[in-house]
DNA sequence: GTCTATAACACGATAGAC
DNA sequence: GTCTATCGTGTTATAGAC
């Protein structure tokens, strides 16, 4: 899908208001007002509220499930990729933080593409937990319960959106090795 | 405050449907009709939407608070501490998974009492952060920066309410100890 | 304590002028 | 491409009967 200008533009404006107060309390008035306009002017550009909602979260999501196919089909070591997974989540929340609110607590207002976002996300929890496991049996990784450190280490990428918006003087590849560290290796000394 | 049984019923209710989705999208009507009465009676056990939203919210904050006072005037060492938080946060989630969700995500709908809740809120990472900053001057803990760590930690035991229900097998204590590992030592062998 | 009825307003979305 | 005007519906909350 490519959106004109200026439907990226409502997009855009769309997702920071979407994460301050959430899909549902946002109002296509809200939207129009942010952007100098009527709300009757956005329906020249969008079907309605939800094909914004659509838009934000299904292309995130689908950058999600790119870049990590590109890390599962290469050579790398276990840990070496989910080095690169932390590098891809601190990648793609840099870019968008507003987006990443939206997919992280909105995803359930979809409606006409909501199974295909319940089956990517399956998807990607599934990949990332074989690499997990492929740690374990090839003795990089401990062998503990995989569904808790994947819940852990994907509970901590997936609130960076928060995080990162306050902390801007942390670069990018700065903060995903700093991050690796911590959640490779723990805090205890 | 100590609510009627009934105004707790809304309550719980209120949460159940606040986690589905959100507080924005939850109306008195799904809450009434999900107790099998009409909206215009819930208005004779509460004041209004907010006064819902409002109890859930501050009573798991001051939960939280309660908690880590006690964790925070005791001898233990700085490790036995943040396993004393995780397991507190295991405790609390535990048993309101649906209370937490409104504490994580709908806390920006709250009115007259968003200002404590945000104090209540900073309060508490203040005194998590400086736990975690005792410990490295100890030499119990990582120099590294602190707000990646308190970040990193926090954001999985935020997430709890999400992935608690869907592990009922494992009991708290189980969690809790899997979780510290994870936490304080990280994944990598 | 619950009901019916309704006030007062906000919502998403459309029609048609410019 | 934006506007004004408006439709049809959904929303919180109240009034008053039972």
């Amino acid at each position: 899908m490519k959106p004109s200008s200026r439907k990226l533009e409502i997009i855009t404006t769309a997702s920071t208001l979407f994460k301050e107060k959430g899909y549902s309390a946002v109002t296509m008035r809200d939207i129009a007002k942010s952007m100098g306009i009527k709300a009757a002017s956005l329906y020249n550009h969008i079907k309605n509220k939800e094909e914004i909602l659509t838009f934000i979260i299904i292309s995130l999501a689908e950058e999600f499930i790119e870049g990590l196919d590109n890390i599962q089909n290469s050579n790398a070591s276990s840990v070496e990729k989910l080095k690169q997974i932390v590098a891809l989540h601190v990648d793609i929340t840099s870019r968008n933080t507003n987006g990443m609110a939206s997919l992280n607590n909105d995803w359930m207002h979809l409606k006409d593409e909501l199974d295909r976002y319940l089956f990517l996300r399956v998807d990607y929890e599934n990949s990332f937990r074989e690499i997990i496991k492929e740690g374990i049996s090839k003795n990089e990784i401990k062998n503990i319960n995989p569904d808790i450190m994947l819940f852990s280490v994907l509970s901590t990428l997936r609130s960076l959106y928060v995080w990162i918006p306050q902390k801007e003087d942390l670069n990018a590849s700065q903060l995903a090795s700093n991050l690796s560290e911590v959640l490779l290796n723990g805090i205890n000394k």
